[in-house]
DNA sequence: ATGAAAGCGCTAACAC
DNA sequence: GTGTTAGCGCTTTCAT
């Protein structure tokens, strides 16, 4: 059985509070004790229980986050990000995969705002309504990458870039490009980011004279294979000298969608262009170099961390305006 | 602030064991007193405080999850397969990224083990010795990816797929295909796996005749950045007529050690064969097609979640015997 | 079927 | 400087 503090108190034949004290270093206890505990601790292999600790200062110093899933490399390179960030303050990580559903995404965001297993919450490109997350109770709450909205509690805080005009460079650039025929491979409906990426995009094109009932649409979840089966809808009947190019609303589904156009015999960019949003990692090595739109996963997951940190830390009361990050096209070899 | 039992007990006029009861459903409680408790914690808000309990029962439901680095694919689908095993049992991760620093690991390591703050721990391709391992107290632990060995405690289990014959099986690859040169950019000393990858690839080309100073040896991190360095290295000169064959570590570090030779205007398999291994979800899509060795991070954390869960749930007090996966060559294009 | 009370391991106010 | 003690919110005997 593991010792407790009392084993260790007795050993050293001094009383827990004095063990507590060494523990915490919140009171000076005389050097030949807090010797003599050291050694009982040691003997002892004493460790306090963390457990214990958090029920009584009412902390557990761990964050909830809540992400689509972890093996996209979008989402991977915010929760990295988020750890180092937190880590600076001691927190550790729940992570929570939602596998893009939006019913076990409810549910891991209840059971961690009421269970109080956690000091603060983190939400990554999140879906719920804004109705399920007014459900909120004490623990402090940071979205990223989804645009703020009114909130009912102070204690809610955003980090974002602002997808409308990322969307609307990528327009820009197939306009500039020349391109004839125009079509985007959307989000989810749910997903409020996906919805301002294709607005962006679209208002865009309309803007520049484009007829908006000649802007095709597809949607597919933010993943490869999606991304791969949409394109593989949108090829059906696609002649090469149309010159179409097409907005996809993440890179990993744009990867998806490069590997279709390439199954079937296309040259990208002379036969269709293509380009992604995010600039995950690897987007730079994606058929030499997919073109797309700066979402900054590091500095999102660091100020989300930041943000819970000043809160929890320095005991900020009342949370940040929302963040909202530089974007900017990022031209390469696929439009 | 939060509702406590106590205050649901006060609202429904009955005793908190009563409460207790009906959270637990430990013990037959009337419906009319069940009732009007479940109102009271409705008209509350009221929600069980999982500190206080994990306190009481000894059991947290979380498990920590030591590993290098999740935006590293590999590693995010073993995670990923992980949190999909144990969710089964209601277990949640903690999950820890050491940078593939070996002080980080033993760091987070010693934390967990001590702290009590979980009730089991993963390790994904751990770096640490058997010494630091056996430190182990209390909490059971499972080692992913790395070959067992003699340990201490009956409580650590083993997951893995036998690198030794998986990267014999490249090397085998290799002959077959006639190339006439050969390296190997394997993983860092510290890894056992990186070590034993590199055996089995030697080896095998020894035995079948190469001398063993003729084949050339490179070390790198499982990185892409660093595949691509290692790579760049051992292209300083060379010629392709010579039909170099290289064995990469890893799939990502593969990754970059084919953008290193497209980079240096090199045509893949024809001017030099690469191998990686690991078969990572992306490989199949990686320069039409990377040639590698299946690792199965599936099998692994699901099967690394199933020895948790039994030991955990149905009490099984001795762990499994090592778990040993199949491992098989993944024949593509770039050999 | 329900309640009283002990106690999980720790921290912090208070007393000495 | 050190010790005594209450209590964080819950579960679980043991009475009744």
């Amino acid at each position: 059985l593991r010792a407790t503090i009392r084993d260790v108190a007795k050993r050293a034949n001094v009383s827990i509070a004095t063990v507590s004290n060494v523990l915490t270093s919140s009171k000076y206890v005389s050097d030949e004790l807090r010797q003599k505990i050291l050694e009982s601790m040691e003997e002892l292999g004493y460790e306090p229980n963390v457990v214990a600790r958090s029920l009584k200062i009412n902390k557990t110093f761990r964050i909830g986050v809540i992400v689509p899933d972890i093996t996209n490399p979008f989402f991977s390179e915010i929760v990295k990000a988020i750890e180092i960030s937190v880590n600076k303050g001691k927190y550790q990580l729940i992570v929570c995969n939602s596998d893009y559903e939006l019913k076990m995404e409810i549910d891991f965001y209840n059971s961690f705002i009421m269970g109080a297993g956690v000091d603060a919450l983190i939400l990554v490109a999140p879906r719920m309504t804004q109705e399920d997350l007014n459900k909120k109770k004490g623990v402090p709450v940071v979205i990223v990458d989804r645009p703020p909205f009114e909130v009912s509690s102070k204690d809610v805080a955003f980090v974002y870039a602002d997808n409308y005009i990322g969307a609307s460079m990528v327009a820009s650039l197939f306009l500039e490009k020349k391109y004839k025929r125009f079509a985007c491979i959307a989000g989810p409906e749910t997903v409020p980011n996906a919805n301002i990426r294709y607005e962006g995009f679209k208002n865009k094109l309309v803007q520049k004279g484009v007829r908006e009932n000649e802007i095709e649409i597809y949607r597919c979840e933010f993943s490869f294979d999606e991304g791969y089966a949409a394109m593989g809808m949108l090829l059906e009947n696609y002649d090469p000298s149309e010159k179409m190019a097409v907005f996809v609303c993440s890179d990993i589904a744009a990867w998806g969608a490069i590997e279709a156009a390439k199954a079937k015999g296309l040259e990208i960019p002379n036969d269709i262009g293509i380009a992604g949003y995010d600039n995950i990692y690897f987007a730079k090595f994606i058929h030499r170099g997919l073109t797309t739109v700066e979402n900054p996963t590091k500095i999102m997951g660091d100020e989300a961390g930041n943000v819970i940190l000043r809160r929890l830390k320095m005991g900020e009361t009342s949370i940040s305006e929302p963040i909202v990050l530089k974007t900017f096209l990022i031209e390469r070899n696929t439009v």
